[in-house]
DNA sequence: CTGTTAGCGCTTTCAT
DNA sequence: ATGAAAGCGCTAACAG
């Protein structure tokens, strides 16, 4: 019975005796048709199971209901609870999502954006593998000319004035390491063990997040008395990484007095590596950005400065659909600031 | 200077003085065009921006580069973990990935499904929001008439007879009890404590996948010598229900012997209620079927029946693949078996 | 309220 | 190796 090529808006209207436009009207803009028409009309598009072509009417009118999401990792849970929220926003406007996961690589993500373009993409929600400022990938201009919507999520690629939800990075390391003086540096039961040393293991180099993260870092500690000796690992805001760069670390140096892990698979990493070398868990203050999912259940504390993923992921789609009904509105910036959970 | 509507293969035409059609050869069958103008369209091409459309191009050649991924929720890191196999082996085949997020809806789950035949999908990856025998959505009849490549992933439809991979749940339930009564029920320094209890706590009532990993559970137990009563706790496969029931639960009847949960976040919710309930971890076994993410950097260790999301998401696809290819082949079931990790 | 015409951008004939 | 014409399925603009 199956037959291969699927209904047309024509096929419904020979089958009621009307033309192509009638039928299409009655199944987008009911209210221009007589109701019993309509009615036909729709009972014969189920009758023959009618499934209009997306292609066909966003060749025609010159939108589409796509917003592509192009991301680092789609297995970082932070960027999880972002997709989430996109998705779940997305579909309450009748927006479907293409999702790309770069795998870090920038040609992956290069075509991403091609593809997001041929397919006539309404948005672009953009969190690129880079936010060092030497990464200017030739998109950017494409991007421009489109005069698509783009909102680039948490990692924002430098100089390129798109808008942007980020997150107060300076604030997060401020605030990690104000509760670091405050629990740690400047425990008076702690205040005899000198020198006093911060390991934190961050993300790149020239990250740009890494560097504000750091600066809130260094803000902070700079109105302690005491005097703090900070040790940067850098990484790649994954766990691997992270791990055997503290690893290495403790093997060399010892055990800090506290480490601050810059984001969540970096916490993670530092935490496996403390444990991989049998350091003790109570002997060491470890802080981190972003929530390390699940861990409450085991009555493990890390204290973190978390941000809400989803509360982000939903500002940018938000910003995003104001950018498409409005393409000419200037670009903005949302700054999401975590709190810190202990 | 953003020219808002972007260059067509008209414009490149022009541009070089030829005609579309030998604008569309270079770049699509470059074979068939002397190199020396091939050259100088491609120039014009990039010159003007020129990205394809991709809507006018699916309009004509009937098929489409996309793949739908359709699942009852994003954040599930299982989940996840298939997500990220699918998308880098979709984009390997020049594939992009569509992806919707039911939250669980069964009409959401029904729009997805028309979303993807609008856009003549190549193929849909379903890991439908129930595994039910009653749950019949009416898309089964749409999907089998539109001749679209569909594969089941770990839950299914019950009696579509659409591909499907699935996880080997008979086994895992068996593995999972086999491993208690090693550990526990036929350990002889329990062989006092009596009666032997064990908590199973599981998915929806009607779930085949949790009737499964259940008898699986049963013919294991069956032959031991020992006693053992088995406590079921009904759920829906989220954490939060099976941390109530659990908790509710041991209020009542105190704790079991051990406690099996049906899966990753059924398990997290068992684990919480215990902690809550301030039940010491060693004064019980507790299974799970599914990874915890990242606790073993904790030290702690859940033994748990683990499958392979990531394998699982790559034979999904690879499975659709071979149907996109071969559309009249008949539809086939892979079982992925999970492996007890302690 | 319904129909005619035309065209979105591309590719498939069938010529040349 | 290149071109002319036609049409994929749908809808905007203008009739009637």
């Amino acid at each position: 019975m199956a037959r291969n090529r699927s209904a047309t808006i024509a096929d419904i209207a020979r089958h009621v005796g009307l033309t192509n436009i009638t039928v299409s009207r009655a199944l987008n803009r009911p209210e221009m048709v007589k109701p019993a028409t309509r009615d036909r009309i729709r009972e014969a598009a189920l009758a023959l199971g009618y499934v209009p072509n997306a292609f066909a009417r966003g060749l025609k009118r010159s939108d589409s209901r796509l917003i592509g999401f192009v991301t680092d990792s789609v297995d970082n849970p932070f960027y999880a609870e972002m997709i989430k929220a996109i998705s779940s926003h997305a579909k309450r406007h009748d927006y479907a999502i293409l999702l790309f996961d770069t795998d870090g690589e920038p040609w992956l993500e290069a075509k991403a954006i091609e593809t997001l373009l041929s397919y006539q993409a309404a948005g672009i929600i953009l969190s690129p593998i880079s936010d060092k400022p030497d990464y200017q990938p030739e998109y950017i201009s494409q991007l421009k000319a489109s005069n698509i919507a783009v909102v680039q999520l948490d990692r924002t690629l430098q100089g390129a004035d798109f808008s942007a939800v980020v997150l107060d990075n300076i604030w997060a390391g401020e605030c990690a390491a104000q509760y670091l003086l405050e629990h740690v540096f400047e425990n008076p039961k702690n205040l005899d063990k000198s020198p006093a040393r911060l390991l934190v293991a961050a993300g790149p180099e020239q990250s740009h997040i890494s560097r504000e993260r750091l600066a809130g870092v260094h803000h902070s500690l700079a109105a302690s008395p005491r005097e703090i000796t900070v040790d940067v690992l850098w990484g790649d805001y994954t766990l691997e990484p992270a791990l055997q760069a503290v690893g290495h670390f403790l093997d060399h140096y010892g055990p800090p007095t506290a480490v601050f892990g810059l984001n969540q698979l970096i916490t993670l990493g530092a935490l496996k590596a403390l444990q991989s070398r049998g350091v003790p868990r109570e002997t060491l203050s470890v802080i981190g950005v972003d929530r390390l999912p699940y861990i409450d259940i085991f009555d493990i504390t890390v204290p973190c400065v978390v941000h809400d993923g989803y509360h982000a992921g939903q500002k940018a789609l938000e910003l995003l659909l104001e950018q498409i009904e409005n393409p000419s509105q200037t670009s903005r910036t949302i700054t999401v600031r975590g709190a810190l959970v202990e």
